[in-house]
DNA sequence: GCTGTTCCGGAACAGTTATTACAGATGTAT
DNA sequence: ATACATCTGTAATAACTGTTCCGGAACAGC
């Protein structure tokens, strides 16, 4: 990591892919049953070019989960984008059953499958896990409070109480496609969850 | 296990206080990330008692799963045995809140901490945590279909629409008190839910 | 007292874990 | 062409994984 990059061998494989790969495999099974083994075979690398490249296990998987917020997650983001309260409500149920049904990765959250319970050696992956949750949980909770100094959420409502609801609708709804609802049951569920928030 | 018990030198140990030590740290830490040593310190039993008393690490896991159920899980029976509609769920939401903060276990459900993303030595771990989570729905939709039965659910609901509605906010409570949310916060998220279900 | 059965402690097992060392390959800059 | 910097493949590392084996201890029934 001296060098200036500019001589010596260059590297032999897209960085990008390799990263993917390695996003992918977390994301299924975890910090912690995710092996550096297997690893290797769904990076198509060796070790030593894992090491150099992305350095240990634990920065490896800080990188596959930025690329996961960066790539995968900005379903949210752009849903509090939406202009109105209503609109962005309705975004937040829609992507988020759309996200949790998209084929050719797991039916949850990375946030949730990445470590709940895990060993000590573990602890900073489930610590990440947490962070990046209240992290989503804050933009949320940004939102509506925009939403209600503009009179669309009344002021009788604790926002933070209301954010942690919203919030746990939607992590509830990652639990339920874990638990392996199809798209047509997670959208009924999402209608009723709508209908008692007034829309 | 051929024998019939009543020879040979007798157990050395309380099973039962072995086996709930094994069921916090498998809670805590969940399958993977709980090893054979850390049990063995854990319960204060050598390995070879360990397996003579419980099987392998998976049959042990079971046992411990099977306690938590039995002992620690009641409370999502005892709210659905409660006579009416209203007072089922507001004893949902508040069994479930004094759970998640009784100090001595972790704030989570063991059925998210156990194993959500896991290797694939690990799967039937997971696979069980999957069924008990669907076993606990299906009990919430016999109760919720009696009170639609008896008309204090609208005919016009989706049972199974609705009792995934709740499944997932309770869920979603257990994700809220591993963010590390007081029991203040969770008693506010309840609060908003319970107005928003009529209550 | 024995005899038979079971349990206990600890070492040993083969396999896997994450990580690194090293030799050779492959490129860039001069 | 030569020198240098970096990457790649393989093998080794030491620690840990779940599990089993074995000598001896501790009990029940006779």
């Amino acid at each position: 990591m001296k060098g200036n990059g500019k001589t010596g061998r260059p590297i032999g494989f897209d960085k990008d892919a390799a990263l993917e790969a390695a996003m992918l495999l977390f994301w299924e099974r975890g910090f912690e049953g995710t092996s550096m083994a297997d690893l290797t075979q769904a990076m198509g690398l060796n070790p030593s070019s894992i090491y150099a490249a992305f350095g240990d296990k634990n920065e490896l998987f800080h990188l596959a989960v930025r690329r996961y917020m960066e790539i995968r997650a900005q379903y949210a983001v752009k849903a509090l984008e939406e202009p109105t309260l209503e609109k962005v409500v309705r975004a937040l149920f829609d992507n988020t059953i759309a996200f949790l049904t998209t084929p050719g990765h797991p039916p949850t959250c990375m946030t949730l499958a990445g470590a709940v319970g895990c060993s000590v050696d573990a602890k900073p992956a489930r610590d990440l896990m947490k962070e990046i949750r209240k992290q989503n949980e804050a933009a949320m909770r940004k939102r509506l409070l925009k939403a209600q100094r503009s009179g669309e959420l009344s002021k009788d409502i604790n926002v933070n109480d209301y954010t942690r609801y919203l919030s746990s609708i939607l992590a509830g709804l990652s639990i339920q496609a874990a638990n392996g609802s199809t798209k047509a049951e997670l959208k009924g569920t999402a209608q009723i969850a709508l209908r008692h928030l007034g829309y």
